[in-house]
DNA sequence: ATTATAGGCTAATGGTTGTTAGCTGTCAAG
DNA sequence: CTTGACAGCTAACAACCATTAGCCTATAAT
C-alpha cells in the first residue's frame, strides 16, 4: 500500500480510538513510520487527513449500494422499487448491514469515529444520523410499508428490528467475543424475520 | 450556586459537547466567569473536575435507585426481589429511565460524555456498559425472569424492550423536537408491555 | 484590631501542537 | 549526464495548553 492510504487508514484507526482533538499529526506519523513533517507532502494538514477519510467512506458506501439487492431511493422518490422487496431479502441485508458496520475494519472504525464526533461537529452529527442514526431506522420503514397497514406500524416495526441491532454496536465494541456478539445479532434477526413470515403465512 | 458546583457543571456540558480532551481548562473557567488559574482554588487539576463529575453521578444514581420501587441487588444474589415485579412497575421504571437520561441535564450531559469517552478511556468503557450498555441490559433480563420459561427468552425480552430505547438516546440527541422522541419511546414502551399483559392473559 | 482564610487576579513556565522552511537523496524522463 | 519531481528528513516557530507562584481584597474568626 503507498503511503498516502497508510496515513489515511491509521489515521482513521486513531481518530476511532481516542477521537479526532486527541490524536496529534505526530502520533499519526508514528503509526506511519514517518516523521510528523513528511506526512504534509501527501495532505495539506490534519483537517484535510479527516476530510478525505469522510469522503473515501462516501465512496465506498456509494459502492456497497450498487451492489446490494436493495432499493436505493427513497419510497417517497420512487414507491414502486419497494413493493417487490421480500422477507428473506430483508433478513440478509440486514446481516450484511451488521457486519458491515462491525466486522469490516475501515467501517467499523469509522462507525466509532463518528460516535465518538458526532456531538462536537454538527457534520459529524448529520453523517452519523444519516449512516446510523434516523437514516437506516427511515430506510427500513420505507422497506417495511409493503408489509404493514400504514407507516406508523412500518417504523414500530423498523425500531423493533434496528433498535437492537444498534445497541449490539455497542456491545460488539465492549465485548472480547466479538464473535458471539455477531451470532447473537444474526439469531435475533433470524427470530425476528421467522415471526413474520410466520404472521404472513396465518394471513393467507 | 456556588463556584465549585458551577465549575462543575460548565465542565460536564463542554465535556458531553467535545469531548474531555477537546476542551481547555480556560474554555471552562470563561463558561463561569473567572480566570483559569482561579479554578485551581476548587480542584487539583482539569483531571481531578472530571473525576469529581463521575463520583457526584455515583451518588446520584445511588440516591435515584432507592426511590424507585424495583429491586436494586442482582437476580443472582437476591432472586426473591424479582419475583413479585409486576409488568406494570415494568412499565413506569421504563419510561423513568429513559427520561431520566435524556430530560435530566446533568444525567443526559453525563450519558453523552461517556459516549465520547468510552473508545478513549478503558474506566469510561467499563462505566458505559454499566450505565447504559449490558448494564441495563443484563438488569431488565433479570426482571423477565419470572415471566419467561428460561434465561435465554429473558435476555430475548430485554433486548427487544431495551434496543429500541437505546437507539432512542441517539435520535433524541439528533432530533429538533425532543418532545417527540420522548413520547414516541413512551409509546413505543405502551405498547410492547400491552403486547406482554395479553399474552399473560391467554396463559390463565 | 488583628489575623487567617477563601477566592479572585496577573505573570510566567515548561511542554505540546500544527505547520512551514529548507536541505538531502532517489530515480525516472529528457 | 542533467534535470526535476518526489518523498523523506531536521530545525524552527508561533500558538496554545495545564499548571504554579505570588499578589490583592474581602470577609470571618480570634
Amino acid at each position: 500500500m503507498n503511503t498516502k492510504d497508510r496515513i489515511l487508514n491509521e489515521a482513521l484507526r486513531l481518530f476511532a480510538a481516542k477521537g479526532y482533538g486527541a490524536v496529534s499529526v505526530e502520533q499519526i506519523a508514528d503509526a506511519v513510520g514517518i516523521k510528523a513533517p513528511s506526512l504534509y507532502k501527501h495532505y495539506k494538514g490534519k483537517r484535510d487527513i479527516f476530510n478525505s477519510i469522510v469522503k473515501r467512506m462516501e465512496e465506498m458506501d456509494a459502492e456497497e449500494a450498487q451492489e446490494a439487492d436493495m432499493p436505493e431511493e427513497t419510497a417517497e422518490a420512487n414507491p414502486e422499487s419497494y413493493e417487490d422487496v421480500d422477507l428473506e431479502s430483508i433478513r440478509i441485508f440486514s446481516k450484511s448491514m451488521f457486519s458491515h458496520w462491525t466486522e469490516e475494519e475501515f467501517s467499523a472504525n469509522f462507525r466509532r469515529m463518528l460516535t465518538l464526533e458526532h456531538f462536537a461537529d454538527p457534520e459529524m452529527a448529520r453523517l452519523y444520523q444519516q449512516y446510523l442514526g434516523s437514516g437506516p431506522l427511515d430506510y427500513m420503514a420505507d422497506v417495511f410499508c409493503a408489509l404493514a397497514q400504514d407507516r406508523a406500524e412500518a417504523y414500530d416495526l423498523a425500531r423493533e428490528v434496528y433498535g437492537p441491532m444498534h445497541l449490539l454496536y455497542s456491545v460488539y465494541d465492549g465485548a472480547e467475543d466479538k464473535k458471539s456478539v455477531v451470532k447473537s445479532c444474526c439469531s435475533y434477526i433470524d427470530s425476528f424475520i421467522d415471526k413474520l413470515q410466520a404472521a404472513e403465512k396465518i394471513k393467507e
